[in-house]
DNA sequence: ACCAATTCTGGACTTAGTCAAGTATTTGCC
DNA sequence: GGCAAATACTTGACTAAGTCCAGAATTGGT
């Protein structure tokens, strides 16, 4: 299994180390982990790295399209192995959980924006807000001076 | 005009000062400005605003639905006024130029998640990534180890 | 095994944002 | 119009996330 984590690096052109395996396996066991969680973990299996190289590190990573970082409004950067497979997050205001979610609507639903302002479209990222299960009940808090904010889309 | 803020302000339930109508003011002529650009628009009308209290305020009024806090991986939280009007912001990977965009797909398109894990969702956020008319040429920064990642929808 | 290129470390630094205590302003009421 | 209670603002210290830099260590091709 350490082999296919460098093969997987092979591929994209890195060298390989050891804090690059270690990075990469914390990643496919916490997806949606933070730099610092990362680094903890990578801390537990290899005895000690630098903030700096797990920030090298993951930056390089998401420039060659091997991981995708997200940053939902109030969050710090998350990063998942997860890539090119067309999903999405969904967010529970209340606990601040995340979860993935596929989109339902095909290979590049959200691609079609109106008007494109003469831009070049790649990605279309879509986060969903809600409650989850847990918090539906007990959160609700009424947003007072709005509406029931239907559809932001 | 002025008299305008007042109104939307007392309507939403805030007590109507100095700092609250030019903030709101800042922030209907920089739409997509940061806390600190909006400080420093406040600051040329008003004299003097304590970071604290622009914080504060944007955090209360994005709480009541006047204004939408909005924050791209990579960006630092920016405000905007344009609410509850179906609309989506269009990024340039290259010049980080922010436009708004109107969504194509009707009133709730992107609310139909696949399987929502039991959440109640509220909101669908969408951020399309790509390359401004300017920046498309001189850019496509060609990324190396990955395919051209088509469909992260 | 050696050398150049790449990567990692450590520490200082920056920026965005929060906390807390005290002062000022607003607003409802007389 | 004046007063008190509630609300808002200021100041300054603090935290967290992330960046910068220079030097030491590792990697991988020969």
């Amino acid at each position: 299994m350490s082999e296919d984590v460098e093969q997987t690096l092979r591929q994209h052109g890195f060298q390989v180390t050891a804090q690059r395996i270690a990075i990469l396996r914390a990643l496919s066991s916490h997806p949606h982990a933070t730099a610092d969680e990362l680094a903890a973990d990578v801390r537990a299996s290899i005895g000690s790295i630098s903030r700096q190289a797990v920030y090298d590190t993951l930056g390089l990573m998401v420039d060659k399209g091997l991981i995708r970082r997200i940053q939902p409004s109030g969050f710090t950067a998350r990063y998942e192995d997860r890539v090119n497979d067309n999903h999405h997050h969904l967010i529970c205001r209340s606990c601040d959980s995340l979860v993935d979610i596929d989109c339902a609507t095909g290979d590049t639903p959200c691609l079609s924006a109106g008007d494109d302002h003469g831009f070049v479209i790649d990605e279309a990222e879509v986060i969903y807000w809600g409650y989850c299960p847990a918090c539906r009940g007990k959160a609700a808090p009424a947003k007072p001076g709005s509406s029931p904010k239907s559809s932001t889309t």
